[in-house]
DNA sequence: GCCAACGTTGGC
DNA sequence: GCCAACGTTGGC
């Protein structure tokens, strides 16, 4: 089962705004790469949420509640989307700085690549971001 | 098909 | 606010 992180600015959209509406539609991705990793997305998969911008932290995890279907808010039928449901908050979220501090974390897209949106996550990376996130 | 110019993202 | 990294566009 893969695991992937998706990144939001929270000012245009927010964990806890995911929180709240319990579900969502993932849009407006418009970028080749991550568009391959949406439609690689299965329903139940886990996805890690990411501010970028102003929190720079990962502060949830969702799962996939749809898989890959054409994005309604882009004129290219090719655009895809996905529907995200909130699954837990973090017992505290990781930030990037320790994300970057983490040995087992230094090759992970989310540092190696930053302007990616939708990236798959290794399990040792998911492992790792969830011992920085209970403390460990 | 190459590459320079430009636009965007996102960390600092 | 700046700039590096990356993607896209358009002239040739």
């Amino acid at each position: 089962m893969a695991t992937w992180l998706a990144k939001t600015e929270p000012t245009t959209y927010s964990w806890q705004k995911l929180v709240k509406q319990k579900r969502t539609r993932w849009d407006g991705v418009r970028n080749a790469q991550a568009r391959i990793n949406l439609l690689a997305m299965k329903v139940g998969e886990q996805v890690l949420i990411y501010h970028s911008g102003e929190d720079k932290a990962v502060f949830g995890i969702a799962k996939v509640a749809k898989s890959a279907y054409r994005d309604p808010s882009a004129d290219d039928p090719r655009w895809v989307c996905v529907d995200l449901a909130a699954e837990k908050e973090l017992p505290s979220p990781v930030s990037l700085a320790k994300i970057k501090a983490e040995p087992a974390l230094k090759n992970c897209l989310l540092v190696k690549n930053s302007r990616l949106s939708v990236m798959p996550l290794s399990a040792d990376e998911l492992r790792a971001i969830l011992a920085l996130a209970s403390g460990g």
